[in-house]
DNA sequence: CTGAATCCTCTATGATACTG
DNA sequence: CAGTATCATAGAGGATTCAG
């Protein structure tokens, strides 16, 4: 973030992407100050994460992702995959054969990507049940006070 | 998926989550009940990580985050507020004075998150110029197509 | 100062159908 | 098998206004 400025007065960014499904047209970095949230924006969509895990374990085909993930459509794979392979964490690699085959894997950044996930994921797995009880212990206060 | 006999045999359908090599056993739950996925997508918005990132600083004020985030609403600002402390993650403690002072703090549950997402944070900085580098050979090569 | 309420836009995602 | 193309929708998120 690179903030501390109060008055900035709302350049003409936003090039108002029309364009509906083109891949990335170019968010208009004034934003991009901060990799952090950069990143978190990229790769904390529903499906880029629990791609890069999968794809830790071992390469995958396509319709092995699909079938693996249950509940993500072809069109969110697709899409899911080509970012993941535009910021080059992801690699495809597409094998001549009739029918084709296309395999996909992390790259060796991916693999980097790995580790941190990893504490996050540990983290998540760790402590469900206390959010768990958080929640209902908000949610029945905010019951009782109304 | 009945009889197509094709070169994978009967794979194992449900994938461990996270079987490379984690310092605990993750249990391989369905990705539809995976809490890693249901945290992802609580914590994983545009703002909770660097909210938490913040608070984990120190305690804030509302306004001196709203400040201090330079493009996030007053909405979402409470209402990301509002969900990390339903989670348990944030306390919030309002000091009757006039005019009221509301401070936002970490609770010791959302503490444990900064170690994990700093780990994220640090992944981010550290690979930051390799994504766009990568990005931006991706759509250079992209233009060279057309 | 710290929000709540309202309205509106854009984006992420899904469903479905079609193709090399 | 591995996608594309198209249509549709819920919800994320912003802008603005009102209030204790």
């Amino acid at each position: 973030m690179s903030g501390t400025h109060t008055d900035v007065p709302a350049p003409p960014t936003v090039p108002s992407v029309l364009a509906h499904d083109l891949p990335r047209p170019v968010p208009a970095d004034e934003f991009a100050a901060c990799p952090v949230g950069e990143t978190f924006r990229r790769v904390g969509d529903r499906w880029s994460m629990l791609l890069v895990i999968l794809l830790g374990q071992r390469p995958h085909r396509y319709n092995e992702l699909h079938r693996a993930i249950e509940g993500i459509s072809q069109r969110m794979l697709t899409r899911t995959l080509r970012n993941l392979e535009t910021d080059g964490l992801v690699r495809r690699e597409v094998h001549p054969t009739v029918p084709p085959g296309v395999e996909y894997s992390l790259t060796p950044l991916g693999g980097t990507l790995l580790e941190p996930l990893s504490a996050l994921a540990d983290w998540a797995v760790r402590h469900e049940v206390e959010i768990e009880e958080a929640r209902a212990h908000a949610l029945r206060d905010r019951r009782a006070q109304r």
